[in-house]
DNA sequence: ACCTTGGCAATGCAGTCGTATTGGGAAGGT
DNA sequence: ACCTTCCCAATACGACTGCATTGCCAAGGT
């Protein structure tokens, strides 16, 4: 054997590089040549490492989707044993939202393969069954423990990130929607609470969270 | 004045067939070239209406939005006049997900602009203020008036809509969640109906309107 | 010392892209 | 009848695309 190169690295080498591109100027951006001076490598070997470009797009949207999964292991480590379930959605949750600037990037990567695998039913299909675990996960979570809830509460969480996004939303207004949302699910038979003139919700966990988030994805990328 | 063409209708006539193009095989397949022949004219007449093509996806993405609110308009329309907040919402935002064949693909084209414009700033801040307006419209309707929940609830529309189109929820489902959220939205001092044993909710409304839904797209079609 | 093998750069190729340019034909105004 | 003005098709151009091919270099095995 001649030389040692890790071949997984290389491959996430480039596929960061990719995500770069993805980032700033949309998927239709990414080509080979593209994506090798992001890298500061040779085209050739982008070619090397992913005989085709389909080939570094599955891996690129894998690479993303494991980003996803550590940003979430990450934000439920740091909670500790058995968390009371609020807790726990709201952080995972709150950690797949693109709310600091390096998650902001990543949202809108992965927003760009949601449209691409929109248009490819075989990719699409392959990401289908970690979203039902995901539901049926929620949904245990939940004290009614309905699935119809669990699933609506992913779809807010996608569609905050969606608006984050597109900038429709501020930050803070989708936690702020998150919270009034996690409020419904778990207090719904005390509607008190919610009506009670005169009462504000940002006093509660939502203003120091959001800082505590933003400290955390920028460290995340340092 | 030498001859005497429709320049709109022109423009539609195209946009129609750049919709077509996007809904099969995403933005990327969108050419002058591809748009044209979908279209079954020259590629010079496309370049006649459009000087470039940034004022084709402009106008395309303009087209895509008016579709949205006109499908929004005719549900509105078929309630009658002063239907109650909670009926008013649902045929609102049942006639924005992708639940027939149609709705899908003008949802796949409208996913793909999304992520189109989420790298394009200047494209997105146009779109802001429609939002804005919906989110003040919704939190009108509902009994708290909270634009926190109202957000939330646009928000899950649009997790909704992406998760059909990806296929994760079926139409049913996301019909189910949908009312699960109008159930916490309007019933939610009442939670007795929620939990009471052995009741369940899919002999509401949520299975006979989303067949009825499905006429009315195909029939929109026709 | 030779030779195999993997890492990598460079080049070539056929095709597509967006756009500019050209030109002909048709429809009115004068 | 002429001429202007618009509709539209065709073509040319340079840039770029994904991919295949080629060749050099270095690092082990034998």
């Amino acid at each position: 054997m001649p030389k040692k190169v890790d071949h997984d690295e290389r491959r996430r080498l480039i596929a960061d590089a990719l995500m770069r591109v993805a980032a700033e100027q949309g998927l239709e951006a990414v080509s080979l040549r593209h994506v090798a001076t992001a890298a500061g490598v040779s085209a050739g070997m982008v070619q090397h490492y992913f005989r085709t470009k389909d080939e570094m797009m599955t891996f690129a949207l894998s690479a993303v989707r494991e980003r996803s999964e550590a940003r979430v292991r990450t934000a439920v480590e740091s909670l500790g044993a058995d968390p009371p379930p609020r807790q726990l959605l709201r952080a995972m949750i709150a950690a797949l939202l693109p709310l600091g600037e390096a998650a902001r990037e990543e949202g809108r990567v992965a927003l760009a393969f949601l449209a691409y695998t929109a248009v490819r039913p075989a990719t699409a299909a392959e990401l289908r069954p970690s979203t039902a675990e995901f539901v049926h996960f929620i949904a245990s979570q939940l004290p009614s423990g309905e699935s119809r809830e669990a699933a609506g509460l992913l779809a807010l969480m996608e569609g905050l990130g969606v608006y984050v996004l597109g900038g429709q939303y501020g930050p803070d207004q989708a936690l702020e929607a998150l919270d009034a949302q996690l409020d419904l699910l778990f207090d719904a038979g005390s509607a008190a609470r919610r009506t009670r003139p005169g009462w504000e919700y940002r006093d509660g966990l939502a203003g120091e969270s959001s800082e505590a988030l933003e400290e955390a994805d920028t460290a995340e990328t340092v």
